[in-house]
DNA sequence: CAAGTAGTTTAGAACGGTTTTAAAGTAAAA
DNA sequence: TTTTACTTTAAAACCGTTCTAAACTACTTG
């Protein structure tokens, strides 16, 4: 499936906009990124953005699950390609996130969830910092 | 040990301000709190703040281990009183956290900590969404 | 105790990431 | 083709947080 069918499919206008943002994000590299990064990238392959577009495009992308957000407390919202239920390390000092895949964690008893809710989602984040 | 000693103890000099926020924040009952909230409770209990001291103390108690900050990628940071080892249950809705004590979650398994670098803590956090 | 000094508080300005505004442009539907 | 709904954009606004620099306070030393 190309780019433009992924955005049809995902109910999303295939847009000059979204398309160049398409062929950046789902080239088959994971990779965890801020909206300025990806301006850059942008850029750098000859195009550009408004800085609102990239948002609104990240907030669409976000939205259809083509791509994820990571629960950091860092101060620049960090997204992510790979949309697989995994988790992460991360370098405090740095801000570096590093993919943990699902197979390499488990997680064995769950609490209850509260009446009324859903699980929606488990983000597992080992801190990291360096050693001495 | 009383709120003074507990400050001298973390090797912070007991200044009025700082009591001030002690006596909130070190009353025995663990809260999750922004520090807009926290200037809020400092104004309900008679005294008032500038919002730099309550974000410099914010960073001091935190980083003597007072209190710690949540990590989620809300936009407005979120602190716990509640220093015990523990994860949480976000509702992304409303941006409430509920804890999750340690006994009611195990982790199994764990994947190899990056060379050069230490494990500096873990968090769990679970997204809810409303049923329906 | 008094004097010195290192640390703290503060109002206000600055900062930086993100969202809003409103007008022009584009994609899809009719 | 015409109409409609959606999208993009530059610029301004927004808002949580940090910085600045001057006044103040806690602690140390004599
Ligand atoms: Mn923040
Ligand atoms: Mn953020
Ligand atoms: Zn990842
Ligand atoms: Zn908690």
């Amino acid at each position: 499936m190309n780019n433009k069918e992924k955005l049809r499919n995902a109910g999303l206008r295939p847009t000059k906009q979204r398309m160049i943002v398409a062929n950046i994000l789902l080239d088959g590299f994971n990779r965890h990124f801020t909206a300025e990064n990806l301006q850059d990238e942008i850029y750098t392959s000859g195009n550009s953005m408004s800085i609102a577009t990239v948002y609104n495009c990240l907030k669409k992308f976000k939205n259809c699950g083509l791509i994820k957000q990571v629960e950091t407390s860092k101060d620049t919202a960090i997204f992510d390609t790979n949309t697989d239920y995994h988790h992460h390390f991360l370098n405090e000092e740095t801000g570096e996130l590093i993919d943990i895949e699902n197979e390499e964690i488990s997680l064995h008893k769950l609490p209850e969830i509260p009446q009324g809710y859903l699980n929606n989602g488990i983000e597992v984040i080992i801190k990291l910092k360096r050693q001495n």
